[in-house]
DNA sequence: TAGTGGTCTAGACCACACT
DNA sequence: GTGTGGTCTAGACCACTAG
């Protein structure tokens, strides 16, 4: 019976029966209508979440799930490019121009490099770098989670790395003026379920993956950035345009 | 208790107390050692499931979830090029280049256009389109699909389209030879859970979101190819070069 | 055959939201 | 207050895997 409840309900869902926004019957309705237990219809509306569909809270009633998702400008092609830098630092801009109120929280700090970390910078197991923690909002939610790391020699060098003002147009310039000229970037995509404090700091429901962008810079003379940015799924859209 | 059976066990996994691999205690232990009901101890260990950190099988028990990803080449810079061309239908060199045999299953198909693909083709509503679909299988196991769109005008032009025969190089170059030469590629990545029907055609456990790569190649007088991807995201992860 | 997880029932009490 | 979902208990039977 749960393999019942569960594909009358997303078919109703995936046909637009029932619309993003638009109220489930409740539990009680499901129990009369299928003639099964409570926990059954429950464990049927429970695949629903882990599936994206519904969200679920308590006193309110569950929901068709809406999505929103927002565009990032991951890379443009030279005929293509606007004159803002490119990157995924363009957060503001992206946001203003699809309507959003973008706002960022900064906080650095000097930590050991996590094991992904220090691979990518060429640094030892455990070495210190110094780390720019953002999350950003869009609308006063909160939207995604952007951390960039530099090796310690670079942060002794370069003061504004380890400086918690918001930087514009950020710190690429900054790097440009020591002599740092990133030359490419080698973007790592992959996906995942949240962590529960990554679920937390999101805000991200049960159901919603996470979609993980790793980017390290480098200069001529080898890397000196890696920043890692978590975007649930249903939020964000990255685009890339690539030479054919 | 749901909560701190789950967090215990997260815990193990994460610190790697529990490695890849390892069996997880077994429902009977749990209720003992917290002393909470069955359906307690199973709302835990299906919270982890649904995080991708556990897997379960019925008569075998239950497993922390091995990942092993695969690299694909989504894109390469210039400078890094090599002789191979360039794109996600590089899956045969990919794959053997780290050591997995690969195999692909072809199917063609003249279909009305999903509204994500006439969109992006510049189509009406519904217009007939050709589609390749591949079942990518690594090691004998189904690991990605990969559907390619065309416009009718084209596949009527270029027989090879509907050939259900696995191109290599791949299509491109036919296209060339017809003077559709693609000049860039514009990707689109976003993640989601799987459909049912998703989940089944790639094996995808309970708690496995997959990545949408959605890529639209144009020549210098519009878009000709919509190619959508769906790649589970513990087998995958996806690499771009990009200049800066 | 023994032991595992999968499904299901029936009932209790709690926490939260709306009116 | 009323109704919603969240958590929990106790027990039953089924389906699959392994020794």
């Amino acid at each position: 019976m749960r393999g019942t409840v569960a594909d009358d309900l997303r078919r109703a869902i995936v046909t637009g029966d029932l619309a993003p926004g638009e109220s489930l019957p409740t539990e009680k309705d499901l129990i009369a209508r299928y003639g099964v237990s409570r926990n059954t219809v429950r464990s049927a509306l429970s695949a629903l979440e882990n599936e994206g569909l519904i969200t679920s809270s308590q006193g309110r009633g569950r929901r068709v799930r809406k999505r929103e998702p927002v565009w990032i400008y991951a890379s443009r092609s030279e005929s293509h490019a606007r004159r803002r830098p490119m990157g995924v630092d363009s957060w503001v801009d992206d946001m203003r121009s699809q309507g959003r109120e973008p706002r960022t929280d900064i906080e650095v700090a000097v930590v050991h490099a996590p094991v992904e970390v220090s691979e990518r910078l060429k640094l030892d197991n455990g070495a210190l770098v110094a780390v720019r923690r953002r999350t950003r909002f869009a609308d006063d939610q909160p939207w995604n989670l952007n951390d960039s790391y530099y090796p310690m020699w670079l942060a002794q060098e370069v003061a504004a790395i380890l400086d918690p003002a918001d930087m514009t147009p950020g710190l690429t310039v900054h790097l440009a003026d020591h002599g740092y000229v990133q030359e490419y970037y080698n973007d790592e995509l992959t996906c995942r379920m949240p962590t529960p404090e990554e679920a937390q700091a999101l805000n991200i429901g049960v159901g919603i993956p996470v979609m993980c962008h790793t980017r390290t810079g480098s200069t001529k003379d080898g890397p000196i950035r890696v920043t890692i940015t978590i975007m649930p799924g249903d939020r964000h859209r990255l685009l890339y345009e690539v030479p054919a």
